[in-house]
DNA sequence: TCCTTATCGAGAGCAGTGCTCTCTGCTGTA
DNA sequence: TACAGCAGAGAGCACTGCTCTCGATAAGGA
C-alpha cells in the first residue's frame, strides 16, 4: 500500500489528506451502517465527524456515491477474506478442505458485517445500477470458488460432478455456461461448471436466509446446518 | 370472502367503509412500491388518495405497520399462487410436475411483484421483527413444497432422496429437522426432509439472485436456467 | 517571496420525509 | 333527533438529501 502510494506520481499533500478523509468518511459510514442498519444518513455521518453535511459533498457527489464506495469496499473485503481462507489450506490438493474454508469465510464475513452483506446481496436500492468496478470486485469470490474446481480438474482429482441430471440442458443455458467458463473457469467441463453454479447459489442462499431472518423457527443450529449444506455441495461437485 | 363478511357479527357500515379504505391504501401503497421501489412514502400515498398524510394514521399506526400489512398480504398472495399452481396438476401422483409448477409459480410471482418479493425475502428493515401472523402466512409456501414430498412418501413413490451425503449429520441439525418435520412434513424421513430443505434454499436462492441483479453478466437464459436448477433439485429429492 | 487559484468547510435554505397534536365537521348510532 | 365518536385538515417538529454562496486557507507558479 505504501509502495503503491510512493509509486504514484506526485502524491501531493492535499491529495493524501483527501484520501485519508475519504477513508475516514467511509469508516464512519460503515460504523453507522453496522449500528443503524441500511438507513445510512449523510448528515449523521457528517455530525459524527464534526463537520456540516454539505462538506461531505466535497468527497462524495451523493449518498448513492458513498454507498457505491462502501459496496465496492465490501466486495473487496469479502474477496480478501475468501481468498485468504482458500490460501490458508496449504495442501492445495485438499479440494474439500479448500471449499469448506472458503465458504465458511463467506458466512463468517457476512455474520461479522451483516449490514454490508445486505448491501451487497440484499434487495438493491431502486434505480441503482452497479458500476463496472463493482462487477470485477464482486467476481473475486466466484473466482476463488471456481479456482478450486479448475485446480481439481486440472490435476485429475475431479473428473465430473458427483451428481448431475441426465441430458445436456437447454441450449441457451449452455451458452451462458460457456461464457462463464471462458471468464473464470477455463477448460472446466460443462456439468462440473453447472454443479459449481448450483453450489454457489446454495452458498449464498443459505447465508442470505440465515441473515435475513428466514431461518427463524426453522433452523437453530446454523453453523452446523451450513457445514452440512456445504458438505452436500462438495459431494455434488464430486470434490 | 363475502361469506366471511356476512358471517361476521354486525358488519357496521362504518367498519365496512373503514375496511375498504384500508384495502385502498394498501393497493395504492403496492402501486407506489412497484413504481418507486422500497422507499415507500406515506405522504405520497396520502397525496395519491387526495388525503393529507396525517389522515393515514387513522388506519395505520406507522409506516412500519403499513409495510407489515403489505408483507402479510405478500406472503398470502405468494401462498395463493403456489397453492393453486400445485393444485393445477390434477394427477397428484406427478410429483415432479407439481414441484415444477409450484416453484415456477414462486418465480413468476416474484418477477411480477419484484418490490414485494424484496420486501419478503430481501434485506429486512432494521429493527423490524415479524409479527406472529406473518410467520404463519410465510409458512404457506414451504407447506406446499413439503406436501409434495409427503404425498410422494405416503404413496410409496418416493422412498428416499436421489442423492444424499453419507452419515446422519450433526445432532443439533437433526433436532431442527425433527421440529420442522413435526410442523409441516409429518412422517417424512430425515434425509428426504434434508433434501427438501436444500431444494427450498436453492429455489429462493435462484429467484433472489435473479431479482437482485446477481445474474447480470452471468446468466441470461433465466427461465431455462431456473427450470434446469429445479429439475436438478427434483432429481436430488428423488421425485 | 508574493499572488493567484483551487479547495475546503460553514451556513442558509429548499423540498421532502415520518409523526404528533389540535380542531372541526360530518355521520352512524342509540 | 341528539350527540358521541370518528375522519380528515392543518400546523408544526425534527429530520433527511442536496444546492448554493461565501469566506478562510493553503498550494504552487511567477
Amino acid at each position: 500500500m505504501c509502495a503503491i502510494i510512493s509509486a504514484m506520481p506526485a502524491p501531493s499533500i492535499r491529495a493524501r489528506i483527501r484520501a485519508e478523509m475519504i477513508d475516514e468518511i467511509k469508516a464512519v459510514a460503515r460504523r453507522h451502517l453496522a449500528a443503524e442498519g441500511a438507513n445510512l444518513s449523510l448528515r449523521a455521518v457528517a455530525r459524527d465527524m464534526g463537520m456540516v453535511s454539505s462538506a461531505l459533498y466535497r468527497y462524495f457527489a451523493s449518498r448513492d456515491d458513498l454507498l457505491t464506495a462502501l459496496i465496492l469496499d465490501g466486495y473487496n473485503a469479502l474477496g480478501d477474506a475468501v481468498e485468504s481462507a482458500d490460501a490458508a489450506v496449504t495442501d492445495r490438493g485438499q479440494l474439500r478442505a479448500r471449499w469448506l474454508s472458503a465458504t465458511r469465510a463467506v458466512r463468517d464475513w457476512a455474520l461479522a458485517n451483516p449490514a454490508e452483506y445486505a448491501l451487497l446481496y440484499g434487495s438493491p436500492v431502486p434505480g441503482y445500477a452497479a458500476p463496472q468496478d463493482t462487477i470485477a470486485a464482486a467476481a473475486r469470490t466466484p473466482v476463488v470458488l471456481a479456482g478450486i474446481l479448475t485446480d481439481g480438474y486440472a490435476s485429475g482429482t475431479v473428473t465430473g460432478p458427483g451428481f448431475a441430471p441426465s441430458g445436456a440442458g437447454p441450449e441457451a443455458v449452455r451458452a451462458d455456461l460457456a461464457r462463464t467458463r471462458d471468464g473464470i473457469a477455463p477448460g472446466l467441463p460443462e456439468e462440473l461448471l453447472h454443479a459449481g453454479l448450483t453450489s454457489w447459489l446454495q452458498l449464498f442462499g443459505v447465508v442470505s436466509f440465515e441473515l435475513f431472518g428466514q431461518f427463524n423457527n426453522v433452523i437453530d443450529a446454523r453453523a452446523e446446518f451450513f457445514d452440512q449444506q456445504m458438505e452436500l455441495m462438495a459431494d455434488l461437485m464430486g470434490i
